[in-house]
DNA sequence: CGACTTCTTGACTAGGCGTTCAAGAAGTCG
DNA sequence: CGACTTCTTGAACGCCTAGTCAAGAAGTCG
C-alpha cells in the first residue's frame, strides 16, 4: 500500500525559507504568487499542492521565522551576566544576523510587520503573532528573574515588566529601522534601555 | 477671471479626516477606492478630483494624522514636572484618547502602521514617516533636556538617546497593541520606563 | 511491463482593483 | 439670460490578482 508517486522536485523546506525572505522584505499583500513563482523558479500549480493558498504559505514562513527567532533567543539568553547578551539581542532584533551592518536594508521583524498587516482582521495570524509576543516575553522574563536573583539587575520592577518593556522596544527599534537606521543613535538608545535595567 | 464653477458638495478636511480613519483601521492595501466611496458617501471621480489618487490621498491622511500628533505632544509635554506628562503620552501612543481602554480596539500609530507597509519602497511614505520620527525626538529631547537641567531626569545618558529609547517604546507599544492589549502589562512596562528615567 | 500515484506545467477563469472619462448638474459672473 | 467653470455621477477600461484544472511527465511497486 502507499504507492509512492512522482517525487516532488523541489526542496520544500528551502523553498519555504526562499518565501520568507519575499515575505519579510514585501510585506503579504505586496508579494503576488507571480513574484513567488519568479523568484523561487516554481510554477504555481505546484506551490499551491505543497502549501496550499497564499495565506497559508504566508502564515508558515511566519512560523518558521519565529521558530528560528526562538531558538536564537533561548541559546542567547542563557548566559551570566546577562546584559551583555541582552544587548546583543535588542541590536539584533529585524535581521537575526546584520540589522546594525551596511549590508542589507533592514526589514523589521516579520512577526511585527505581519502584526501591522494582518492584525487584528485576521485571526489565525493574530494568535500565531500573540503566541510570539508571549513567549519572548516568558523568555526574557525568565532570564531577567535569574539575574534579578544574581543581583546583576534592579529588583525595583518585576522581570514581567521590563520584559514587556523589552519586547516595546525591540518591535519598535525593528519597525523605525525599517525607515533608516541610525546605528549610533540606536545604539546609544539601547545603551540607555540596558543601563536602565542595571542594579 | 478666475470664475468660480460648481462648489463641491463635501467638506473635502472632513471627508479627509473620515478617510484617516478608514485608512489608520485598516491599513493602505486593504483599503479599497470603493471601501471610500461606500464610507465617505462621495463618488470616485469627485475623490480623484478633489484629492489625486488613492497614495496620495493616503499620504494626506497620514500627513494629518502626524499634524494633529505632533500638536498634541507639543502640548502635553510642555510642563513639569516632566514625567506625569510623558506616562500619559506613552500611555496614549495609538490613538489620541483611549488606546487604554475599553472601547474600540487600538490600531497602533498610522506612522507606524505606514513605515511597515509602504517604508522603504514608497520614497515619498519613506520621507514623511522619516520626519515624523524625527520631529517626536526632537520635541522629546527638548523636553528632556530642560527635565535633566531642572533635576528631575538622571542624565547618566544623553537626552537624545533617551527621546530615541522612548520613541522604540511607543511605536513597539503601538504596534503590540494591535494584538491584543494588556493593561496591566502595558502599564507595567510604560512605568518601568519612565522609572528607569528619574535622577 | 503496466498499473498506480503524485507532481509539473501553463493556460484559463472569475473577480477585484485603481483609474479615466463623457455627459449632465450646479453654481458664478458679465 | 447665456457663457463659462467646476463638480458629480457611474459606466467602462485594462490590468493584475488568487486560484483552478486537465493533460502529461516521472516516479514506485506488483
Amino acid at each position: 500500500m502507499a504507492r509512492t508517486g512522482r517525487p516532488r522536485e523541489f526542496d520544500k523546506e528551502q523553498t519555504l525559507e526562499r518565501a520568507l525572505e519575499l515575505f519579510w522584505s514585501r510585506g503579504y499583500g505586496a508579494t503576488s504568487i507571480q513574484d513567488l513563482v519568479d523568484a523561487l523558479g516554481v510554477e504555481r500549480g505546484s506551490l499551491y499542492a505543497a502549501f496550499g493558498d497564499k495565506r497559508r504559505f504566508y502564515l508558515e514562513a511566519v512560523r518558521l521565522y519565529w521558530e528560528v527567532y526562538e531558538r536564537h533567543l533561548i541559546t542567547a539568553l542563557d548566559t551570566s551576566p546577562l546584559l551583555p547578551a541582552l544587548r546583543e539581542i535588542l541590536t539584533h532584533p529585524a535581521r537575526l544576523d546584520e540589522l546594525i551592518s551596511d549590508r542589507g536594508v533592514p526589514q523589521g521583524c516579520l512577526v511585527g510587520n505581519t502584526t501591522a498587516e494582518l492584525v487584528p482582521q485576521d485571526s489565525e495570524a493574530t494568535k500565531i503573532v500573540t503566541r510570539s509576543y508571549r513567549r519572548f516575553t516568558d523568555i526574557l522574563a525568565g532570564a531577567l528573574r535569574r539575574a534579578q536573583a544574581a543581583g546583576e539587575v534592579t529588583d525595583t520592577h518585576p522581570p514581567e515588566a521590563q520584559a514587556q518593556l523589552l519586547l516595546y522596544v525591540v518591535q519598535g527599534l525593528s519597525l523605525v529601522s525599517r525607515a533608516g537606521l541610525d546605528r549610533t543613535a540606536a545604539l546609544a538608545a539601547i545603551d540607555t534601555a540596558v543601563d536602565g535595567l542595571r542594579a
